[in-house]
DNA sequence: CTCCGGATCCTCT
DNA sequence: GAGGATCCGGAGG
């Protein structure tokens, strides 16, 4: 595994992360996120991501973003400088989080996946009770979420600055796959928008689910 | 191994 | 009021 390493200048690295979610979101792979907390430190390896992309982009309109609709108070961190976290709360219990890519205005992100913890395995078992190896510690995006203790108090939050860090591989992975996105229901899931990228054979990669349809609305007379 | 339902509450319509 | 960028445990093959 290459050893991760931010550029020199911190500048330079968001302007990286200031283009195209779709093209970064690949060269995320085997970058390292960490988390200082009163807790202790955590860092992950990320192995899978997804892009998300805004309102606005007519080239590549996504109904499976949650700016699709435009701005919210929600999701308004999208809309923000790059770099930044965008950490939003589902199904009543889990968090997930997204790297902000584009520039500040332009909406568009990359979800965090899953990953591969290499610092803090113990206190990342302690967030995460239920793993029943260190490879499931952060397979998925809430469990990412939970390892790195990432809740919405964090979203819009600088990810390049204390109490985060990121560093991107000094060199982009050679082997990159790609796909549809996971969980995402109507056409943004569909194979049109293959805009979910792993490093295959890693076993922190979360195993594939389509989204589940829902069942045919029953509607009363 | 796969499939399925329940948990649980914020967000936007 | 509906549905969700999910996870987990239990049932069945």
């Amino acid at each position: 595994m290459t050893v991760p390493s931010s550029p020199a200048d911190p500048d330079l690295l968001r302007e990286l992360l200031s283009g195209d979610a779709r093209r970064i979101a690949p060269k995320l792979l085997g970058s390292v996120l960490s988390h200082n907390s009163h807790e202790g430190t955590v860092a992950v390896r990320i192995t899978e991501v997804e892009a998300y992309m805004g309102p606005g982009d007519s080239l590549h309109p996504d109904p499976g973003s949650h700016t699709f609709r435009g701005p919210t108070a929600r999701n308004a961190p999208m809309f923000g400088p790059a770099g930044h976290l965008y950490v939003y709360f589902t199904y009543g219990m889990h968090y997930c989080a997204n790297i902000v890519c584009g520039p500040a205005g332009i909406a568009s992100a990359v979800l965090l996946r899953a990953g591969q913890v290499v610092e803090g395995l113990h206190l990342a078992g302690v967030r995460r009770p239920t793993s029943k190896s260190v490879a499931d510690l952060a397979s998925g995006p809430a469990r990412l979420a939970t390892a790195l203790a990432l809740t919405t108090a964090d979203s819009g939050r600088d990810a390049l600055s204390e109490p985060f860090d990121l560093r991107l591989p000094e060199t982009p992975a050679l082997d990159v796959s790609s796909g549809p996105r996971v969980g995402v229901s109507g056409a943004g899931g569909s194979e049109d928008y293959p805009w979910r990228f792993w490093l295959p054979g890693d076993p922190t990669v979360s195993r594939y689910k389509a989204a589940k349809p829902r069942p045919a609305k029953f509607q009363s007379r």
